[in-house]
DNA sequence: AGTCGCAATATTTTT
DNA sequence: TATTGCGACT
């Protein structure tokens, strides 16, 4: 058969496997999107048809390209209907074509900033806890979040969010817990209630609605459950517990094959816990586990080094990754004393891998923890003239002058949605929360649009507020020509408001009236966009041209490959983050495989960048501890390398700024046993 | 009292 | 870059 040709016995086992369900841990470069599209190609050519496999994927891109995939290789008629959704938008559609089942009708969803925006005014300015500490609503929002995702007690989501996870035996922060407890246990109820009477729906709920709707009603299960033959999920080390919930209901009907590998799970903070790819069998019935175990993208050194990392871990990952393409170049171990430098040099070698091997743009991909990480060298790219896109980050649509011009569509499409509300008519001048509030609760009491629109003018308010939503009034169905009636009349405020910026803020305004032309009606398009702030659609985004370097966050790189990668500030305290120090080491581990995703994405050179402080801040924590900083005691056999500039530095020169810190740092302030 | 505008400041990660 | 805080202005 064609198409499973190319795979090895492994990948071959795994994607012709003819059991109920299976599960396969599969390590970096292993090929697991070649053995997902295999696997759905076998299944189609048995005679499942496309219609009857989902496959499910973590973004949006990455599912439809395995689509397109497999479609380009099977290209028959068969192929129809087969689809490739994440676990949000398959829910969503799900709670969209059955109102009844999951009683959702009329509802509105909610993004991230809304439910903000919502806690704000159900705590109210200045909302303190037991303890007389400010509690902002973003932390309720997280720890809310964490318990509806990871299924957990709200104590629970409180000691791993607001208390640094805490171990559990901490007494002084069980007593803070127990006692902030019914403060935060009341401000969810309230929110839980506020949803409940103006029928929103938040992102978490999504899941859960479903999830929850289906566990509860046979009838619906085994309706819904019976549409569907094969489940194929993708990246499964990162699928949280509410996910496993989700997808238990397809136990008995479908058959589950999940692909992905805990030395990658880099999801924690979302609930995700890699362990229970381990316990797949045990959790579900009729399962087996199976293993890729052979790396096809990567060089040897390459490999070694990842190797070398998760080695030196306290965990067992079991990984010792194998390249089939044998030797290669050692990755490199560059030390900078300015980020500048660090900056100067990543683009320099772009330069140079175009003009004296040959390469592309998109050869090359720069690595960083965080997205500020990468914003020095954008600013080098835009320099010198080179062709980029940053993948990570917020998207268009959360972009700020993006949700003041949805705002007032999202009114007409629900007068009643006073998030918008509150959003809209802070936008406009002499108008700040307290009027809002005061106008608002006027408002809520009108029967309809039109009534809105007269009691504002009654209120004498800004004559542009009325005409805004008179305006649009009638385009309910027509979302893209609202943009455009929308902007009419808020543009000279938006000028004012954003100055300079205005320029290039409006630009993505064209975009967007371009994603708004594919969906039928204003709620439909509010609801897609929450589930696809990033707009991963087929528009075209904006000016990118083909060919350029890729500058991406580690996590927003997930499934990516490319022959040079640079990877940005390998520093101590970046890897691990203090942050994750103070977390203790199931935090440190997560940082570990952060790096070990980003490492394993180089499939000819890799370079990584470093200050070379570090090197000395190396003696001052507990003895090379690797937990401390991930690059403590790295062979040198591993790696070649650099410095930068004219800095003047060797490893045993203790004196200077590092010398007075090793004298304060009396070792055993790390006890780490 | 409420809102504005500037300055400071701090940045994990995202469906 | 986006938010927050503070002093000043209406």
């Amino acid at each position: 058969m064609a198409g499973l040709d190319n795979l090895n016995e492994q990948q071959g086992y795994a994607a012709t496997y003819d059991g109920k369900h299976l599960m396969v841990i599969a390590g970096a470069g292993t090929g697991k999107t070649r053995t997902i599209i295999a696997r759905a190609s076998y299944l189609i050519r048995k005679g499942v048809p496309g219609r009857r496999i989902l496959i499910l994927s973590f973004t949006r891109k990455s599912s439809r390209e395995i689509v397109e995939r497999i479609k380009s290789q099977l290209n028959s008629g068969a192929v129809d209907g087969l689809s490739g959704r994440t676990f949000h938008s398959w829910c969503m559609d799900m709670i969209k074509n059955n109102p009844t089942v999951f009683k959702q009708h009329d509802y509105t969803v909610v993004d991230e900033d809304d439910r903000i925006a919502a806690f704000k005014l159900i705590c109210g300015k200045n909302f303190k806890d037991k303890e007389h500490r400010t509690v902002k609503p973003e932390s309720i929002v997280e720890v809310y979040s964490y318990a509806v995702n990871a299924m957990c007690p709200l104590s629970e989501a409180m000691r791993v969010k607001l208390y640094d996870n805490a171990p559990k035996e901490d007494e002084s922060a069980q007593k803070s817990i127990e006692l902030n407890k019914p403060l935060y246990a009341d401000v969810i109820k309230k929110y839980i209630e506020y949803k409940l009477e103006r029928r929103y729906i938040d992102y978490d709920d999504i899941l859960s609605i479903v999830a929850k709707g289906l566990k509860a009603n046979d009838k619906a299960r085994d309706f819904i459950s019976s549409k569907y033959d094969h489940i194929l999920v993708d990246e499964v080390q990162d699928t949280n517990p509410l996910q496993y919930y989700l997808l238990s209901n397809f136990y008995q009907n479908c058959h589950l094959f999940c692909v992905g590998d805990d030395a990658q799970s880099i999801y924690a903070f979302r609930g995700a816990d890699f362990k229970t790819m381990h316990n797949f069998t045990k959790i579900v019935p009729d399962s087996k586990l199976c293993h890729l175990t052979k790396n096809y993208r990567s060089t040897q050194p390459i490999l070694d080094f990842a190797n070398w990392l998760l080695s030196s871990s306290r965990l067992d990952y079991g990984k010792n990754l194998e390249a089939i393409r044998g030797n290669g170049i050692k990755p490199y171990l560059i030390h900078w004393d300015s980020e500048q430098q660090e900056a100067n040099d990543i683009v320099d070698k772009i330069q140079s891998s175009i003009a004296e091997k040959g390469y592309s743009y998109s050869d090359n991909m720069v690595l960083s923890r965080s997205l500020f990480g990468l914003k020095r060298v954008e600013a080098v790219c835009i320099e010198r003239k080179i062709p980029y896109v940053v993948y990570g980050g917020t998207g268009l649509m959360q972009s700020r002058h993006v949700r003041d011009v949805v705002a007032p569509l999202r009114i007409v499409s629900n007068p009643k949605d006073e998030i918008a509300w509150m959003r809209f008519l802070q936008l406009w001048k002499g108008i700040g929360d307290v009027t809002a509030t005061k106008v608002i609760n006027c408002i809520l009491e009108a029967k309809d649009l039109k009534e809105c629109v007269e009691m504002l003018n009654t209120m004498h308010m800004q004559k542009e507020i009325a005409a805004t939503l008179a305006n649009i009034a009638d385009l309910q169905y027509d979302p893209a020509t609202a943009i455009l009636k929308a902007l009419q009349v808020m543009e000279p405020r938006m000028k004012e408001l954003y100055g300079d910026e205005w320029d290039w803020r409006k630009e993505d305004f064209k975009v967007l009236r371009e994603v708004a032309m594919d969906t039928g009606g204003i709620s439909e398009f509010v609801a897609e966009y929450v589930i696809d702030p990033k707009l991963e659609t087929t528009h075209k985004e904006g000016e990118i041209p083909d060919d350029c370097v890729i500058l991406t966050t580690i996590h927003s790189a997930k499934g990516l490959e490319a022959k040079v990668c640079y990877l940005v500030n390998v520093s101590t305290f970046s890897y691990p983050t203090r942050r994750a120090i103070a977390n203790g080491e199931e935090s440190v581990e997560e940082e570990r495989r952060c790096l070990y995703v980003a490492v394993t994405r180089a499939k000819d050179e890799l370079y990584i960048y470093r200050d070379v402080h570090s090197i000395h801040a190396t003696g001052q924590y507990a003895n090379d501890d690797e937990n401390m900083y991930f690059l403590n005691g790295l062979p040198e056999s591993l790696v070649q390398t650099e410095v930068l500039g004219d800095f003047n530095w060797t490893i045993d020169d203790s004196t200077g700024y590092s010398g007075d810190q090793i004298d304060d740092s009396v070792n055993d302030d790390f006890d780490f046993t």
